[in-house]
DNA sequence: CACAATTTAATTGTGCACAACTTACCTATC
DNA sequence: GATAGGTAAGTTGTGCACAATTAAATTGTG
């Protein structure tokens, strides 16, 4: 006798659901800054450090150009990057961030905490969620 | 001052990798049983009790009709499923399980184990980490 | 130098998510 | 039994994810 998995014991059900309850919290401040929650990301990474090429960039995230050539260019149409070609190697793409792109930082600092606030967990809990969805995510990448 | 937020301290970073990373490992083996995550997800549902109206599937699941019409027709066209318009209230669509449908179930058994090997986390550590994101996607939700 | 192998982005195609809207149907109340 | 309000499912449009392929540039090796 086989049993169905049940879905409410699944740990990837609760990834999912949590992952999407979390940027539905996004969405409507992100609107503000007229961003969506992936490209939301992409900014994060620049705001610490640029230009970076579109490889970086989906090293960091995880992403691959399939999913952030279209996304660049539509961050570049809304006047937050630069996409340049390099001079030294033309296969690649430098992304900068135009002076717009760097005041939306400041207009996007308090988005963590309004998400802290909305967890309902303490602090030392999303330390530890944080930490363990690492471990989680490296383990579940070296086992592919 | 303002200070842009650091991506590798950002929760739902980590929420965002691990989701991604969990879909990836299922990847594989739904590509076995010809489904996509998002499908097993519902066939999940149907396996605990069947039929269910489109609105049920997607208040368990949180997904909408814009998800899941297209979604279900696939399954149906695949033969794992079939709509069956209700009787009594001609709004309404039945999902039913087909015998292909209900085969896959056994097939599909094994899958959570192996999530539960690829995490690299004991099973008290999966167990926490299942209940934290449960009270997160609950507090989350609450906040809208 | 030649040229094969690699690397970088972009493109194409499929399948979610989700907002906004439409259509059909049901139920209340009069 | 007309009709107002609500509900169920479907449709349309935008933006990810991700696999597979392509094009162009670079690097490594004989």
């Amino acid at each position: 006798m086989t049993e169905a998995p049940r879905l409410d014991r699944q740990v990837c059900f609760a990834l999912y659901s949590a992952s999407r309850a979390a940027t539905a919290v996004y969405r409507p401040m992100l609107e503000d800054l007229g961003l969506t929650y992936p490209q939301y990301l992409v900014m994060l990474v620049l705001w610490e450090s640029e230009p970076k090429g579109v490889k970086e960039l989906g090293d960091e995230l995880g992403l691959d150009s399939g999913t952030l050539s279209p996304l660049l260019k539509r961050l570049e149409a809304l006047g937050f990057v630069e996409r340049r070609r390099s001079g030294e190697d033309e296969r690649r793409v430098a992304i900068h961030l135009t002076p717009a792109g760097r005041t939306l930082s400041s207009k996007a600092s308090g988005i963590p905490q309004h998400l802290a606030d909305a967890a309902g967990l303490s602090a030392e809990e999303l330390e530890q969620l944080r930490t363990t969805l690492g471990r989680l995510t490296e383990a579940l990448h070296r086992s592919n």
